[in-house]
RNA sequence: GGGGGUUUAGCUCAGCUGGUUCAGAGCAUCUGCCUUACAAGCAGAGGGUCGGCGGUUCGAACCCGUCAACCCCCA
């Protein structure tokens, strides 16, 4: 049977992932073994696959197949996150390429629209995931808007509400004046913009010529000044606190005031007061009971407060206002600035500081047991480095803004009686509302009186949820799955939701289960392309993950996105990673054909077939000690690296070479059934990195019983090598390595056969010495009580070798190479010296060292004379 | 402005408690090979003042100080 040369994967593939669909094997339901658990930081419902998603679900995949194959009852829960400002503004846009505005819709109209999208969209990010080999429990898929799923997102809502953790107020929060709605914190990017900062002068009341100079950047809430402010100690103003100035244009009295906050080094010193846009105004705004004037709708329009320039845009306006206060003799100049401005995470409108009546989480004490267990190591971090940033945050974190002006999300459960802000009930249903707030009211609330809230949540107010829910741990409590899943294992995600997310399932788990929602968190870094830009859509840098797949295969693509992104580095991606991947996964299905050609005779095992099975069988023992320990820490890369290497240059490179039989010639069955076996653990090791390539060859290399497939297999016994075929081996390569080196020097091609001589007593032959004779493609291996002249000569462990090559050898070169290791080694003792010499050294140092020094110091001697005596030879 | 981090070969990174011939790996580069599994390959080789300066030590890539550059988070 003709076996294709290289590997093509797209069959495999699809083959393969049916068939461990119709066998279930990554279905999971709670047994006597240990459960190892993963839930998928769930992507966008809407949602298509970036680079970002292909490294994170390919190390969760990598460690979901090596648990599973490990024996452990291994989980992996997908889905997806309703995203409700993303999601929505999707809604929006497409509902706006049809004639349609979200404004002329019902919530329930809207909502249908919503739901269409979502039926549509949703799940094509499931669906390449797939493709990608993700071996996820596609039956336990999970949706944050399910009803079970919102169920639990409303109970958590009224608990914390009845706990007194949830509260209402007004406060200055993040307004998106284009997805018009409130953001919290996290959801601001701040960004370097080039403004202008305009300075702008007030005139003081009650004199004719005295100004006070402020210098802004935004000149259009200068119609929401309610106060100026400096510095206490400012000698400058100091005579002015107390006094009034008037705002320009409007020529409203405001007071003069002094605080610390002031710097008195930016601008003029004085500072204008705008409480209602501005947080640190807002603050200054309490303190000294200052009214807020609010300027603008929300859609970023002037309200009636802008005088005559009510219902034009804030940006309009500020050019306008430049205009009018430079023409009436207020602007007294313009400077260039660079300052940061917060933009809309999703919608990348200019975030206007809001004062608004929304809902809060408080935050302080919930935090606190996810501050202490991850500190305390009962949830690690990978790499631990993320310990320091989440510190910091969470002894500084702020209370949470819940609510947002969207449809698309869990309707707050919270109803209003009447107009008054307070008489509002927080319920289930609406039923158990007019019950409450009857009772609440002192007086019978009918359902026409009730109005719930109009607000949705925040989407991570349902994520936070997610490790619990997936397994109903809220809705019904204590059931079998939530008490064997979770905690879960590991996750896996990215460092910029480490606060949006990470943080707050931390605090929900403690808060509603008592335990931390994972054990380890594994931080990804952000994939940037070549020239170290972050891949986003709007620059187009980053590839297509599906065309990736359809051009390296899916293995080679996982390989391409692992080998160079330790945990929390960024991996710049090079779809020549890719590549190198491919060529992995061909690598070994090239050695498959090796091996599938032999033909197997009845016949006795080369002794350098023996030799080399005991070393294998050793050097896989050592590798995979590394590989264990390398996932143990985390260390994907790592790990696969050391696979990469194992399967290359150990086996293939080494191993294969060394027990291949001559062209045409047959195998004995001893050494092939070893190879087999070699094989066979080769491939489990790869099998998390590569899955398809795996299973493919696993299937290749014998017939096998139903349900014998790899990905089910169990993982290869550790064990601790035995050292002293490796310490052989290593002196076997360094003597061929020189062998060959003798060959490129001497342009010998690698068909013309040598001879060795090797200078020592004949009873130092052994065994392996048929490694030699194989690979350096040797006449025969002598031993010899002197040296041969007339040949190239190296030294290897303090033994000299020689070839002899008649006339031919340059006498001069192998000179010239015999003093460099001279002078090398010359040097190399002066250094050893160097430290014997010194009597503090001998009296400092530990015995074990001084003992090392010592034997590197007779090593050293003894070559020193067999390259002196050598030169003088020649 | 506050906090955290990084700096080792052309690139991406290892380097554990200061001590092994410790200055490493992969990729890239160079040289020679179409050697019957693989040119998506084989074999070999060359690359580094471990960011600068100073200190501690018998001994520093590693510990301390300082300067510089870059990155991230927060405001």
């Amino acid at each position: 049977m003709e076996i294709a040369k290289t590997y093509e994967p797209q069959h495999a593939q699809e083959k393969w992932y049916q068939h461990w669909l119709d066998k279930g094997y990554f279905h999971s339901v709670p047994d006597h073994r240990e459960p190892y658990t993963i839930v998928i930081p769930p992507p966008n419902v809407t949602g298509v696959l970036h680079m970002g998603h292909m490294l994170n679900n390919t190390i969760q995949d990598v460690l979901v197949r090596r648990a599973r194959m490990l024996g452990k009852n291994a989980c992996w829960v997908p889905g997806t996150d309703h995203a409700s400002i993303a999601t929505e503004a999707k809604v929006v846009q497409k509902l706006k390429a049809e004639g349609i505005a979200k404004a002329d819709l019902s919530r329930e109209e809207f909502l249908k629209h919503a739901f269409e999208w979502k039926d549509k969209h949703g799940g094509i990010i499931l669906e390449q995931l797939k493709r990608l080999g993700a071996s996820c429990d596609w039956e336990r898929t999970h949706f944050t808007m399910d009803p079970q799923y919102s169920e639990s997102v409303i109970s958590v809502f009224i608990d914390l509400y009845q706990k007194g953790k949830i509260y209402r107020g007004i406060r200055m929060v993040n307004w998106d004046p284009e997805a018009l709605t409130a953001l919290s914190d996290e959801e601001v990017n701040y960004k370097e913009v080039n403004s202008k900062l305009f300075y702008v002068r007030y005139q003081v009341v009650g004199s004719t010529d005295q100004w006070l100079t402020i210098a802004t950047t935004r000149p259009e809430t200068i119609l929401g000044d309610t106060a100026i402010c400096v510095h206490p100690d400012d000698e400058r103003y100091k005579s002015l606190v107390g006094k009034t100035v008037n705002v320009p244009l409007i020529n409203r009295e405001i007071p003069i005031i002094a605080d610390q906050y002031v710097d008195p080094e930016f601008g003029t010193g004085c500072l204008k007061v705008t409480p209602a846009h501005d947080p640190n105004d807002y603050q200054l705004g309490q303190k000294y009971n200052l009214p807020s004037i609010d300027l603008f709708e929300d859609n970023g329009t002037l309200n009636a407060n802008g005088a005559h320039y009510a219902g034009q845009d804030r940006f309009e306006v500020r050019k306008a206002i430049e205009k009018e206060l430079n023409e009436k003799g207020y602007l007294i100049k313009v400077e260039d600035i660079i300052n940061k401005v917060g933009f809309s995470e999703r919608t990348n409108a200019v975030i206007e500081p809001k004062l608004s009546l929304q809902w809060f989480v408080s935050m302080k004490e919930l935090a606190a047991p996810a501050l202490e267990n991850v500190m305390n190591g009962n949830i690690q971090f990978h790499p631990d480095k993320f310990k320091n940033t989440y510190r910091h945050w969470m002894e500084n974190v702020k209370d949470w803004c819940i609510s947002r002006q969207l449809w698309w999300g869990h309707r707050i459960p919270a109803w209003y009686y009447s107009d008054r802000p307070s008489d509002f009930v927080v319920a289930k249903t609406q039923q158990e509302a007019l019950e409450l707030a009857t009772k609440k009211a002192g007086r019978t609330i009918n359902v026409a009186e009730l109005r719930q809230d109009e607000d949705v949540l925040d989407t991570w107010f349902s994520s936070w949820l997610w490790p619990i829910s997936v397994f109903n741990g809220l809705t019904q409590p204590n059931n079998p799955e939530i008490n064997y899943y979770y905690p879960t294992n590991d996750l896996v995600t990215a460092p910029e939701i480490m606060f949006f997310w990470v943080a707050r399932m931390a605090i929900a788990g403690y808060e509603y289960m008592g335990k931390q929602p994972f054990k380890n968190v594994y931080y990804t870094g952000i994939v940037r392309d070549k020239l170290g830009r972050k891949m986003s859509k709007s620059l187009g840098n980053s590839p297509d993950p599906i065309e990736l797949i359809e051009q390296y295969g899916a293995d080679g693509v996982r390989v391409g996105v692992l080998i160079s992104s330790p945990a929390g580095n960024d991996l710049p991606f090079d779809s020549a990673q890719c590549e190198q991947g491919r060529n992995f996964t061909n690598k070994i299905w090239n050695a498959y054909r090796l091996v599938a050609s032999w033909e197997v005779r009845e016949m006795e095992q080369p002794l350098s077939s023996k030799v080399a099975i005991e070393w294998f069988e050793n050097r896989f023992l050592q590798v995979l000690n590394d590989i264990n320990d390398n996932y143990d820490k985390f260390r994907i890369s790592d790990a696969l690296m050391a696979t990469y290497k194992l399967v290359w240059d150990d086996f293939c490179s080494w191993y294969l070479e060394m027990i291949k039989p001559g062209y045409q010639q047959p195998i004995d069955s001893a050494t092939l059934n070893q190879t087999l076996d070699f094989f066979e653990r080769i491939l489990k090791v790869m099998h998390p990195f590569t899955p398809f390539v795996t299973e493919e060859l696993y299937h290749a290399l014998k017939q096998r019983s139903a349900n014998d497939d790899i990905v089910i297999s169990s993982w290869p016994t550790a064990a601790t090598p035995n050292t002293d075929p490796l310490t052989q081996f290593a002196y076997n390569e360094k003597v061929i390595t020189h062998l060959r080196n003798i060959r490129k020097q001497n342009n010998i091609a690698s068909k013309v056969k040598l001879d060795l001589f090797v200078k020592a007593s004949s009873s130092v032959a052994q065994d392996s010495d048929s490694i030699i004779v194989k690979m350096g493609n040797l006449s025969s291996l002598q031993y010899v009580d002197q040296a041969i002249a007339q040949s190239n000569s190296f030294i290897v462990d303090g033994r000299e070798f020689f070839v002899p090559f008649g006339d031919q050898i340059d006498v001069e070169a192998e000179k010239k190479k015999l003093q460099e290791e001279l002078a090398y080694t010359q040097g190399f003792l002066k250094s050893v010296y160097g430290k014997l010499h010194n009597e503090k050294f001998m009296a400092g140092a530990p015995e074990a060292v001084v003992a090392n020094e010592r034997k590197k110091e007779a090593d050293a001697l003894a070559k020193i004379a067999i390259l002196e005596k050598k030169i003088a030879e020649l």
